[in-house]
DNA sequence: AAGACGAAAGTGGTTGA
DNA sequence: TCAACAACTTTCGTCTT
């Protein structure tokens, strides 16, 4: 399932992305679906506050194949002067010490300058996605552990730091699904997926499944359903854990069915359809999911 | 005609030998 | 490392409103 977004006037999947004028269309009929696409074209990176604004999104990038941009200087081994005259014996421990220290700041500006565009990378993604601050804090921090321990190598940062934003919306209780971040990210959701698996074991992060409650407001607010219907659902949600009828299963699929039933209770039915996109599961789960609900918790459904 | 239904085959990840 | 397995998806034909 690479592709969720389905054009709302013909329904068709045939959907591409227009950076130029920022749009989202539908390529059968060209209808727009979304006109706030994020800006995902070149972006020459600002390593502090001068420079990003001097130099963002204006011109060629100086060169950025090499990390120091090609400016830096290095300090010969060979113990000789600019003219080439030996140096002093007595000058040579102090060369020693510059070449020393020259060496770790190079390389701690290396791990510094990842982080920077790392974390300017989090920053776009969230802003996307209209995460809160303690989420990108949270992100970030998750980032930064994952780059000390070297975590990074073999993988492409942005796919860590989308996995890393993953696992910081979990832990704060705002989980979004991996498609979502997929969607606003370029990263395959596969691969998110994969690299937050990595980060999870690695980082020793305590991950516990998310709670099917925790996507409910999301999805309500999303489908214009209103309070009562939120309250019933997490009325239903309450019962279906209590009689264990939740773990093992996908909280999605438990969130999106729980929400028909109660919409359809509370008057204010939505089809397994629309409700199958914003939760982004299958309306055969929904079926499978709220016929599970509805037999065990013996609650009897008009349609 | 749209929505709901369910069977059957396929997918990606986990588990246990 | 491989096969079995559970949960979920895809696809598609059928029934219901």
């Amino acid at each position: 399932m690479e592709e969720i977004v389905r054009c709302p006037e013909c329904g068709s999947t045939r959907i591409s992305n227009d950076y130029v004028r920022a749009e989202t269309i539908c390529d059968v009929c060209g209808f727009v679906i979304d006109d706030n696409l994020i800006d995902q074209g070149p972006e020459w990176r600002a390593f502090d506050s001068e420079q990003r604004e001097k130099r963002e999104r204006t011109g060629l990038p100086m060169t950025y194949t090499i990390h120091d941009k090609g400016l830096s200087t290095t300090i010969s081994w060979a113990n000789r002067d600019s003219y080439g005259r030996s140096i002093p014996t007595r000058s040579r421990a102090q060369m020693y010490r510059l070449r020393k220290w020259q060496h770790r700041i190079r390389i701690s500006d290396a791990m510094e300058r990842n982080l920077a565009i790392a974390l300017s990378n989090l920053d776009r993604l969230s802003s996307g996605m209209g995460l809160p601050r303690t989420v990108r804090e949270t992100a970030a921090m998750i980032y930064r552990k994952a780059a000390l321990k070297n975590l990074v190598r073999g993988r492409t940062m942005e796919g860590t730091a989308a996995a890393a934003l993953y696992a910081a919306c979990r832990q704060c209780g705002v989980p979004r699904t991996l498609d979502e971040i997929a969607t606003v990210s370029r990263i395959p959701r596969k691969t998110i997926g994969r690299n937050h698996r990595y980060l999870a074991r690695e980082l020793g992060l305590k991950m516990t499944p998310p709670s099917p409650k925790e996507y409910i407001s999301r999805f309500c607010n999303k489908l214009g359903l209103s309070g009562d219907v939120q309250m019933k659902t997490l009325g239903i949600l309450k019962e279906a854990s209590d009689r264990e009828l939740v773990s093992g299963r996908g909280p999605l699929g438990i969130a999106a069915a729980s929400l028909y039933i109660a919409a359809i209770l509370c008057g204010e039915r939505r089809t397994q359809q629309e409700i199958a996109y914003v939760a982004g599961v299958t309306e055969v789960t929904i079926r499978n999911r709220y016929k599970e609900l509805t037999k065990k918790l013996d609650i009897d459904i008009i349609l």
